[in-house]
RNA sequence: GGGAGUAUAGCUCAGCUGGUUCAGAGCAUCUGCCUUACAAGCAGAGGGUCCGGGGUUCGAAUCCCUGUGCUCCCACCA
């Protein structure tokens, strides 16, 4: 049968997707066996796929199917988070492009849309998993919007409401005019912004001195309520207790207050206060029981309240400002200034600190068993160096900010009622009957109560992720929550370990009473080769359905784990795409070559068929215990190393070339059984990493029955391998390199066979003479007690080989040859010399140090004197 | 401003408790080969101030101090 020399992933990977689906081999219910469970860092139901997901998604996938192969019942949930902020941001475009402004459709009208827009456009990203070869349980697909899992939310938001954790406050926050909401500090980025430092004149009430004082926003005056100098900057002594200051343009009197606060060396010294802007100034403001007059209108335009630049965008009118101030002649001076600006992550604009009534999460109480777990290694990091990070951020937690002032999300389940004061129920129902008590009028109905505007931000939902799949916030000890939770491993980018990863492990202490996972795996930030984040704007970032059209997902896969060391960065270069390509090829060739043998069942297994057999078997088990500790320590890359390896060097490299026929002879019944036997162990172990060429290989190497997929396969497990047989071997292989030199060298055709004599010493296995044969093309391998002249002579650790050459031996060149490793082993035997001369390092170094440099240096000795014997010989 | 991490071959990275698995791997490069599974391959080769400087030790890539570079997190002085 003809195979193509060139492996095409195209054509397979498709149908054994489609086929493992089909089996149902990804489906997991609860059993006897022991769970293994991962639940996906749910990406934005309306994103698509980058590579930072497949990055994520492929060690998830590994780390599943490896678990799988090892028996266990494996559980991959998928899922999509529904990102009120970018979701909305996104319909909102999406409306205004159809000429539709948000603000004038009602809540139910928008939510409409926008779920509409969801059904069309979302989940896409989880078609483009299956691309990838992800193996997870379609069926448990879930959204943090869907109705188990809203309620859920809704559950938990009054379970903390009734526990006296969530509460309602005035408070700054960060204000997105864009999406005219509030955001959490964590979707806040600050960056380095080139602004001006403007110098304001405030005229002193009752003198004819003025104060000066820098600002950066100077449209903020028309906010101020106070000017602030520190009591111990003398430049301000004169200012009398009670003086009160003219804020420029405005023309208010406000009063000066003196606090340590202020930074003497900072501008002038002088601080305006704006508290409604301002979180510094809010914090004076509360101190010091200052008007707050908040001057901006939600999105960012100047409101009425002080009659000057009404309607007009806060940078807008900065510009104005400055115009008028110089006019005025109370600008001082302006001085280019660099500072640091907080931008929405959502939509990109500059945030303004506005005072807000919002919703709020004690954090406190919940941070702590979830510190001691992460401290304690209760839930392991991988790498531990974020514990560090983690301790830091929940030692210092501040309370959430759950509220959000969107309609894409859970609406917060709280009813106003008519004469003030509000509750908290899970239902209207609910809501009606405590509303009714509260408010002691039974005739109250559902239309005198007024709910809640605001939703909940999406990581209330997010946080409750590895139980809400199983739906273990509604039904608490339904079967699927006991015996899923807690799950093994969690797969994700540090960036979000206070966004989540930290609020998942305090809703499991809460929810469960146990951790949500045992272990979490940080992977690194995906850049380009130039070590720069992967980014639209850059346009840096590879498509990755393009490049598993051209590489293949396998190539991908094993371009992503090759280039990923946990919790580092990865710089990902399409090179590697390349490198994972060509060891899928790798593999297809050497099937080929396996499948092409005939076999002639009266033939019996050769002796050097019989060592290639059992040595590679201890080749084997070696690495596989060598993957067992790379996977136990999530060292992946290195297992794929180690496997990669195996495959290309050991087996097809060393083994095949071994047990191969000549060519278009048979190769015996045995011989190819234990061969295919081998390949198939090794396509399992490469099975996780590369699941579709080892899913077709396995089915070509064998008739399998409907349901006998490597998929579902039993992994090798590692039994212990004869390390003395593979030391053997080591020398062989490395007496088969030195024949291959000498033929380079002396450019001896690999074709034609040579003769090798050999000194037997105890260093030679003379059992593994029909390796040697075969692999260094030799005539024969003829025992000598003398040196032979005219030969080609090399040293493999003591033995000494010849291969005669008659006339064609280059003496001047063997000559230089050894002069060379001379002079190399003379320095190595001085520097061993000098140790075992040391007094000291005899006394104190170890015992058995001290006999290795023993041996070293009887070893170089011996060495040496073989070379002086064969320079005198030579020189004859 | 506070904290953390990191620096090893051209590139990406291993290197655990200080000593023969200590200077490694893969890729890239160079030199031969279209040798009948594979040129997406085979056989070889070269390539290092283990960031600089001190120290501890018989012995340091490894431990300590210090300087420098890079990265990240937290805070947000108008």
């Amino acid at each position: 049968m003809e195979t193509a020399d060139k492996y095409i992933p195209r054509q397979i990977e498709g149908k054994w997707y489609d086929y493992w689906i089909e089996k149902r081999f990804f489906h997991s219910e609860p059993d006897h066996r022991e769970p293994y469970t991962i639940v996906i860092p749910p990406p934005n139901v309306t994103g698509i796929l980058h590579m930072g997901h497949m990055l994520n998604n492929t060690l998830q996938d590994v780390l599943v199917r490896r678990a799988r192969m090892q028996g266990r019942n494996a559980c991959w949930v998928p899922g999509t988070d529904h990102a009120s902020i970018a979701t909305e941001a996104k319909v909102v475009a999406k409306l205004r492009a159809e000429g539709i402004d948000k603000s004038s459709l009602t809540r139910q009208e928008f939510l409409r849309h926008a779920w509409e827009w969801k059904e069309k456009h979302g989940g896409l990203i989880l078609k483009q998993l299956r691309r990838l070869g992800a193996s997870c349980d379609w069926d448990r697909t879930c959204f943090t919007m869907d109705e188990a899992r809203t309620e859920g939310v809704l559950k938990v938001f009054v379970d903390l409401y009734r526990k006296g954790r969530i509460y309602r406050g005035v408070r700054m926050v960060n204000w997105d005019p864009a999406a005219l909401t509030a955001l959490s500090d964590e979707e806040v980025i600050y960056k380095e912004s080139q602004g001006k430092l403007y110098y304001l004149r405030y005229r002193v009430e009752g003198s004819d001195r003025s104060v000066i004082v820098a600002t950066t926003r100077p449209e903020t005056i028309l906010g101020d309520t106070a000017l602030c100098v520190n009591p111990n900057d003398e430049r301000y002594a004169w200012l009398a207790q009670d003086a009160r200051v003219v804020v420029p343009l405005v023309g208010r009197s406000i009063p000066v207050i003196r606090d340590e606060y202020v930074d003497i060396e900072f501008g002038t010294g002088a601080l305006k206060v704006t508290p409604a802007h301002d979180v510094n100034d809010y914090m004076l403001g509360e101190k010091y029981n200052l008007e707050t007059i908040d001057i901006f209108n939600d999105n960012g335009t100047v409101n009425d309240k002080v009659g000057l630049y009404t309607g007009i965008d806060r940078f807008e009118v900065r510009r104005l400002i400055e115009q008028d101030l110089e006019q005025a002649g109370l600008l001082e001076k302006v001085e280019a200034y660099t500072n640091n600006v907080g931008y929405s992550e959502r939509t990109g604009v500059a945030i303004e600190p506005k005072l807000s009534m919002q919703w709020f999460l004690s954090m406190k109480e919940l941070s702590e068993p979830a510190t001691r777990a992460v401290l304690e290694d209760t839930i392991r990091f991988v790498p531990a160096k974020y514990k560090n990070t983690y301790r830091h951020w929940m030692e210092n937690i501040k309370d959430w900010c759950i509220s959000r002032q969107l309609w894409w999300g859970q609406q917060i389940p709280a009813w106003y009622l008519p004469k003030g004061g509000f509750v908290v129920a899970e239902t209207e129902a609910e809501a009606l009957e405590l509303a009714r008590e509260r408010s002691g009028d039974p005739g109250l109905t559902l239309a005198d109560l007024r709910r809640d505007e605001d939703v909940l931000d999406t990581w209330f939902s997010s946080w409750l992720w590895p139980i809400s799949v199983f739906d273990g916030i509604r039904r608490p000890h339904n079967p699927e929550i006991e015996y899923y939770y807690p799950t093994n491993d969690l797969v994700t980018g540090p960036d979000i370990i206070f966004f989540w990863v930290a609020r998942m492990i305090m809703a499991g202490y809460e929810y469960r009473g146990d951790k949500p996972f045992a272990n979490v795996y940080f992977t690194g930030i995906v850049r380009d080769k130039l070590g720069r984040k992967m980014s639209k704007q850059l346009g840096n970032s590879p498509d990755p359905l393009d490049l598993i059209d051209k590489y293949g997902a396998d190539g991908v896969r094993v371009a992503m784990m090759l280039c990923s060391s946990a919790g580092n960065d990865l710089m990902f270069d399409e090179a590697l795409c390349e490198q994972g390509r060509n060891f899928g090829n790798k593999i297809w060739n050497a099937f080929r070559l396996v499948n092409s043998w005939s076999v002639d069942d009266k033939l019996a297994q050769s002796e050097s068929s019989r060592l290639a057999v059992e040595w590679f078997s201890a080749r084997f088990d070696k690495t596989l215990a060598e993957i067992e500790e790379d996977f136990a320590s999530y060292r992946i890359s290195e297992a794929l190393m180690a496997a990669y390896k195996l495959f290309w060097d050991d087996f097809s490299g060393w083994y095949l070339e071994m047990v191969k026929p000549a060519y278009q002879t048979p190769i015996d019944a045995r011989t190819l059984a234990q061969t295919k036997g081998l390949m198939e162990k090794l396509l399992q172990v490469l099975h996780p990493f590369m699941p579709f060429i080892t899913e077709e290989i396995w089915h070509c190497l064998a008739e399998r029955g409907e349901t006998e997929c490597i998929t579902v396969s039993r992994m090798p497990e590692p039994q212990p391998c004869d390390q003395e047989l593979l030391a053997r071997m080591e020398l062989i292989m490395e007496t088969i390199s030195a024949v291959r030199n000498v033929r380079k060298q002396r450019n001896i055709p690999n074709k034609e066979q040579i003769a090798l004599k050999v000194i037997a010493d105890e260093n030679y296995h003379a059992e593994f003479a029909p390796v040697l044969v075969k692999m260094a093309n030799l005539s024969a391998i003829e025992p000598v007690t003398e040196k032979c002249p005219d030969a080609a002579a090399f040293l493999v650790k003591t033995t000494q080989f010849f291969i005669p050459l008659g006339d064609k031996l280059d003496r001047e060149g063997e000559l230089r040859k050894l002069t060379d490793e001379l002079a190399y082993l003379e320095g190595f035997l001085a520097s061993v010399m000098k140790k075992l001369g040391n007094e000291r390092f005899v006394s104190s170094a170890p015992e058995k140090v001290v006999a290795t440099e023993r041996a070293k240096k009887s070893d170089a000795e011996a060495k040496i004197a073989a070379i002086r014997e064969r320079m005198a010989e030579l020189q004859k």
